[in-house]
DNA sequence: CGGGCCGTTGACTCTTGTCAATCGCGGTGG
DNA sequence: CCACCGCGATTGACAAGAGTCAACGGCCCG
C-alpha cells in the first residue's frame, strides 16, 4: 500500500470528511495581500477550488499535491518562506495545498495576474520568474522521478534544501510528505537515510528531523 | 478535426500568426521565423545552449530530454504539430531537443519574451500561457512518473496522445523515446502495450507504430 | 502510566529492470 | 531475385530494487 494511503490519519480532515464550500476562502472575502495563519495540515485550496488567488510563504512550510483516484499522492513541491505558489493556468486549482506544519501564507488576488498584461512592474516580473521556477523545478523533478534510484532521490532532496535554507537541513515535513514528492515510500526513505547514514555521508541526531550533511560532495556525486 | 486537437493548435497560432499583427511592436518581437527542416535525431539545441530562439513545429515530432551523467535520460515531452517549445526561464536551456523523425520547425528569436518585461499585452499574456501548459503538463507527468505503475503510465500516455492527435493513435516515435518518457524500459513499454492488447483494450497491426484504441472506457479506468 | 504518532527495521513479495535470444521488416548488394 | 545484414520490437529467464506487511521503539501529551 502507498504511504498516503497508509497515513490516512495523517491527512487532512478535508480530505476524507469532504469540505463545505464555506470552509474555504469566500471568492471576495480575502483582500490583496491579507494574511492567513494556518495549523499543522490545514488546507490553503483544493484540486477543483476556483483559482481566485494566489500565495506567498511567510513562514513554516506548504506541499502542493494532487491525488489519484485510489489515494496515490504526488506531491509536487514543498514552498518555504518567501515561495510563491497557486499560480495555474486554468480556472480551477489542478493541486491541492495545505500546510505542512503551522505556517503564516499571504493572500494575492489572482487578478494581479493580470498585471503582466499591462504592467511592467517588479512585482509582474518577479511572479512570472515564480511561475518559471516552478517550471524550472517541474523539469528537474521529473528527472528524479523517471529516473533516479531511491537513494539518489533522497540525496537529491536533501541538497536542495540545503540549498534553499542556506546549508543545514532542517525538515519542515514528515517522511511521509518526502516519500510522496520523491515518488517513494516512507520505509524506503527511512532505509535511504539509514543507508546514507551508515556510509557516513549525513548523520541523523536522536530528533530524526535535522539533518547534518557530512559529506557534501558525496551527495553531489549522488545527484548526479 | 476534433476540439482538442483544434485548441492544441489555436494557441500556438494565436500567439505567433495573430490576426492583429499590428498591436505587437514590430522589431524585436519575434518576425515569424524562418524555418528548418531536420532529419531523424538532429540536433536542435543541447542541454546548455544558450535560448537565444525558440521554436514551433511545423511537422513531425520533436523531443526534449534531460540527461543524468550516466547517460540515464527523461524525456520531458513529444512536441507535435503546432506545439511551441524550447521557452525557457535562464539564458540556457535546460533540456535538449531533437527531431524524432524526419522534421521541420520555425525559428523564433527569444527576445520577443523580453515583451513580458515591458509588458505588451496580448503577446505577453500568450507567452505566459504557454508556459502554464508546459508547466501543466510538466505537473500531470509528475504525478504520473511517482505514483503510477507501468500499464497505466502506457494507458494515459496513449490517451493523452489519441487527444492530441484526434482521437487516432500513430506513434511518431520509438519505444526507446516512449520508455524513456515514461521512465520506463523499452522491455516493459512493450510488455504494457502486449498486455493491453491481450486484455482487448488495445490492439497494435503489424507495423507497430500505430495503436487502435478498442476499449477506451478501461483505458480511462487505467488512466484514474 | 498509557496511548497515539512517527520513524525505523525486518521478512517477504512483486514489479520492473537486466541480459540475452529471437522475430520481422526494410534496405543493400551480389 | 534473393541472401544478408542491421535495427527495432518482442519475449523469456532471471536479478534486484522498491513496496508491502508487520513488529518495535521512542517521544509527546494527556
Amino acid at each position: 500500500m502507498h504511504a498516503a494511503v497508509a497515513s490516512a490519519a495523517a491527512l487532512p480532515k478535508a480530505l476524507l470528511f469532504g469540505d463545505a464550500p464555506q470552509d474555504r476562502p469566500a471568492p471576495d472575502a480575502a483582500p490583496v495581500g491579507s494574511v492567513r495563519v494556518l495549523a499543522k495540515d490545514e488546507e490553503i485550496f483544493a484540486e477543483g477550488d476556483c483559482t481566485a488567488f494566489f500565495y506567498k510563504v511567510i513562514s513554516g512550510a506548504v506541499r502542493t499535491s494532487k491525488l489519484l483516484t485510489d489515494g496515490r499522492r504526488q506531491i509536487d513541491a514543498f514552498h518555504l518562506a518567501g515561495d510563491i505558489f497557486g499560480i495555474e493556468p486554468g480556472a480551477e486549482h489542478r493541486f491541492s495545498a495545505e500546510a505542512v506544519g503551522p505556517a503564516k501564507v499571504v493572500i494575492y488576488r489572482r487578478c494581479s495576474l493580470d498585471a503582466l498584461a499591462s504592467g511592467n512592474g517588479a512585482f509582474a516580473r518577479q511572479v512570472v520568474q515564480a511561475m518559471m521556477r516552478s517550471l524550472e523545478r517541474a523539469q528537474n523533478h521529473m528527472l528524479l522521478l523517471g529516473r533516479k534510484s531511491a537513494v539518489e532521490k533522497v540525496a537529491t532532496f536533501l541538497l536542495d534544501l540545503a540549498a534553499r535554507q542556506g546549508g543545514h537541513v532542517e525538515l519542515p515535513m514528515s517522511r511521509c510528505d518526502i516519500a510522496d514528492h520523491l515518488g517513494l515510500t516512507i520505509e524506503t526513505v527511512s532505509r535511504s537515510l539509514t543507508q546514507l547514514e551508515r556510509d557516513r555521508v549525513i548523520e541523523v541526531p536522536a530528533h530524526r528531523r535535522t539533518i547534518v550533511l557530512r559529506d557534501g560532495a558525496a551527495l553531489r556525486r549522488l545527484d548526479s
